[in-house]
DNA sequence: ATATTTACCTATTGACTTAGTAGGTAATTA
DNA sequence: TAATTACCTACTAAGTCAATAGGTAAATAT
């Protein structure tokens, strides 16, 4: 399951991208639009910041706001920022040991099957796409 | 992400359908043979009867065994029998309140379509298909 | 200078889920 | 009657989720 981290993740970058015109746009007008606490977007925005997706800036008249075109973002890399990652199973995750058993596994390769179109679906739509529903 | 219940269940079943020989096939000879424990399985096992999948009959001789043919199960069905859902998202599962956005969301539709992708995924596989790899 | 506004930081929490374990009873067969 | 098996209820330790709380640092407006 996807959780509200990334979710809200693609709400918020989606929500920079339509207020582009201005600079920068404060988390709180984000929060208040989206009806999303600004406190637990704090944390969601950091993992963007620190994966180089958005910028910000403090003080009055700071904020946030995207380093690239919408259409030069995808929601794949947007989502394992935010997620960690977008494998469907820990067997199939890089951050865990290998399973033992992976050799003679008779489900792996179905996991790995799905994993791959799981990856191209979301590495194969842009924050663009997303704006244009 | 796809628990252990779900990836256990699909190997009870492939385990099942290789030893089709016995009538009954104990759940002690399953756990044994994948390395997983025996208690843990009956509960994931429980689910399976329940949805209808594998039939067990108590006392000597008895055990657990499949109801169909291999290639009449999907592993969509198994998964959601054990998972409880295969939706990616809250805001889809069907027992979950309608998000009141949902009618201006920009990302609902990314969901529907991967939900969609997903169901198509694992309904168009065969336990025999499975069994094969 | 000072007040205001904003990002950015660490820590905490309650509810829930996950991955089992424990200890039985009921059913069936040898 | 003994052995074997499914089936049942309850429990639990660890981890995750979805936030909240309470600050400090940075930048700008007055």
């Amino acid at each position: 399951m996807i959780s509200t981290k990334g979710r809200y993740a693609l709400r918020v970058m989606i929500d920079l991208a339509e207020h582009a015109e201005q600079e920068y746009i404060p988390l709180k007008d984000v929060a208040a639009r989206q009806d999303i606490s600004k406190k637990y977007l704090e944390i969601i925005v950091r993992d963007l910041v620190n994966g180089g997706l958005v910028a910000g800036v403090s003080g009055k008249g700071g904020g946030y706001k995207l380093l690239r075109e919408p259409e030069e973002y995808n929601v794949g890399e947007i989502l394992e920022k935010t997620e960690g990652t977008l494998s469907s199973v820990a067997c199939l995750s890089c951050d865990t040991a290998p399973c033992p058993r992976k050799d003679e596994c008779k489900t792996l390769p179905l996991w790995s099957e799905y994993d791959q179109m799981t990856h191209d679906f979301f590495y194969g739509k842009t924050l663009r796409d997303l704006m244009e529903n």
